[in-house]
DNA sequence: ATTACTTTATAATAATTACACTTTATGCTT
DNA sequence: AAGCATAAAGTGTAATTATTATAAAGTAAT
């Protein structure tokens, strides 16, 4: 966990950013629901609970910047607000997801499912990736056999 | 085009929805800017052109009944509005979209580069996939050139 | 004519951003 | 090292923007 707030931290200082106590609040706290896929709002609760004194413009400020460094994704499924998820140490490219639309459940998947099909885009469309977003839906595992007992 | 409508006609009846004089109003707009990604905004404006009295309720109301019906698609690119996209005949695939992240441009790619990816998540994740969500960022054709030239 | 849909205009809600002001950190001068 | 100037960051609140809800009125079909 130090070890990873560190590293950021670095990330930070090569642009010449600081690692406030309120950044460093909201970089622990999206740590520690790495799983999770929250909203600034969830996030702001949270960081609230080890620093109360923090404001929401600065936790949308915090988000914002490590979304420019490209330390976090902001992500939208969809349902009008916006999502924050860590970048994995060294991946330079955004992982996948899959939603179920009838629990809501979001799994990840960090493999890298895209590499032939961002060949074929860069040859066939000229045009050069930087990164992707892509999202299943569909049914999870859960749903499918609760589905099918239902019925 | 009138064929169209008359499709989108059909869809909605058979779920026993009528095209209604408003309804038609903005599914032609939608058709007549088929290559644009207009927020809901847009339409209505160019929808108020056609058909002044038609209020911003409606066109939500009918966007997003299409968007139930698959008729449209509601993508977001993450500029804080829903933009929404009409399906192609007979497409069951939601379409690929690659946005220029230095123009601003989108251009869509109608194949469906997902086939093998599907078939992954299906057997691998037990995720059954009933849609996706794809789009990249990167430099479009003309944005590369330009950044070529320019250092 | 009654019933269920639709639409309209407007108000309400919710997420995000802008603003004016205060606090904190940093560097420079002595 | 102490004191001051400058810049960066943070705070609470107000403003903005997109979207949804609501109540009243209009349409259309049985």
């Amino acid at each position: 966990m130090e070890h990873r707030i560190d590293r950021i931290k670095k990330q930070l200082h090569a642009q010449s950013y600081k690692l406030t106590p309120q950044r460093e609040a909201t970089v622990r706290v999206l740590l520690e629901h790495e799983a999770d896929h929250l909203s600034a709002e969830d996030i702001y609760l949270l960081v609230k609970e080890k620093a109360p004194e923090i404001g929401l413009a600065t936790v949308y400020r915090t988000l914002e910047l490590l979304s420019e460094l490209k330390i976090v994704d902001k992500i939208n499924f969809g349902d009008g607000v916006s999502r924050y998820d860590l970048r994995k140490e060294g991946a330079e490219h955004f992982h996948h997801h899959l939603v179920c639309i009838e629990c809501g459940s979001v799994e990840e998947i960090m493999e890298d499912l895209l590499g032939d099909v961002e060949k074929i885009i860069e040859s066939q469309w000229g045009f050069q990736v930087q990164d992707h977003r892509l999202t299943f839906h569909g049914l999870c595992k859960v749903c499918q056999t609760a589905t099918v007992k239902s019925t």
